[in-house]
DNA sequence: GTCTATATCGGGATAGAC
DNA sequence: GTCTATCCCGATATAGAC
């Protein structure tokens, strides 16, 4: 595991913001550097390339993605509640998403055009996602189910994330969230049969 | 309206795919020109800078799906039909979007996060969609919900849209299809009770 | 570990000949 | 309308002093 000094961690810091508000392609060491408060030679010493960044990045958002679902399976007992929680993630982060979308779905696009050999590690993001999602669905009694329920479940945010961005309007996500709150009430219900 | 010479056609043919395969940044002039058999040079005699290159393309976009609204409106009488066959462009265009994602989606989620003014034109084509997916809905008897049922129409294709091009899983694209297609068969029994 | 200076490259954009 | 040649700039990356 890399060290992480205060300068590399702050350089990682900035660049996932940067590669999430700008676009990785479009972030510039030179962008980076500023929001740090360093100088672009010293970059060098502590990445050597733009992916060996992009990489760092990514590996943020999988342990950051890890630590959250940690919390939210000890903080929330019922697996439902924690499923809606994450449904309630939309809004949450509702002002991000508004202006730049859902940070695994526009990362995992981007480096799918780019043709980039980390297009798999931004995706590992979504599995942690789906695993967990599973879960929660498996614990619910869906066993069949389970892995259709939890890419049901992401399709709804990232469909809801790229409106979002697009049209601008939190009364439509508000509306699918309501939705979506309604299916799993349907699937709960079904279930109880 | 500019007249289309062959050449310009061309240009904005070539642009088109490129920035949906590759990105509108990543895509270079260079790239374009080698791909219609230009030299660089002669490219700003049809086109003066990028972004108008960017406006062409998203015009030739917004006339095309015009186009395929209004021959899906000849060809199919029932607006139930013809929602499904909005909904069935994931399947249609399945290995184009494992690939890249929705052009519509992917381009205005970069054109946000470059900050860039043509965004709002790149929205109008989901515009052209959300409207017409409204009027079907309308056409149904959905007076209240019909632009709710557009969006969510809307949602689903770019949830799945996503989904596909981060788990490349065609099984799943069917899957939530069939499960579209129910919702709407379910709305429209609703609407005969 | 941090800096300045610099090399190198590619991309957008222009000038002008044919 | 098409070409070649060129300018300019920003971006990645390196070298080497402090």
């Amino acid at each position: 595991m890399a060290r992480s000094t205060g300068t590399r961690a702050q350089i990682v810091d900035a660049a996932n913001r940067l590669f999430y508000e700008q676009g990785f392609e479009h972030t510039s060491f030179a962008a980076i550097a500023e929001a740090v408060g360093i100088s672009r030679g010293n970059f060098y010493h502590h990445f050597k390339t733009k992916d060996e960044i992009l990489n760092a990045v990514i590996e943020a958002r999988l342990q950051s993605t890890r630590d959250m679902l940690v919390d939210w399976d000890r903080d929330e007992q019922d697996p439902a509640e924690r499923v809606r929680r994450f449904v309630e993630i939309v809004i949450a982060n509702g002002a991000d998403i508004q202006s730049y979308g859902c940070p695994a779905g526009t990362l995992t696009n981007e480096l799918a055009k780019l043709g980039h050999p980390s297009r798999l590690q931004a995706v590992a993001v979504f599995d942690l996602f789906r695993t967990w999602l599973r879960g929660q669905f498996e614990e619910l009694g869906f066993a069949i189910e389970a892995d259709d329920f939890a890419m049901h479940v992401l399709a709804f945010s990232q469909g809801v994330a790229t409106l979002s961005n697009a049209f601008h309007d939190s009364a439509f996500v508000q509306r699918e969230v309501d939705r979506l709150h309604d299916w799993l009430g349907e699937r709960l219900a079904d279930s109880r049969r």
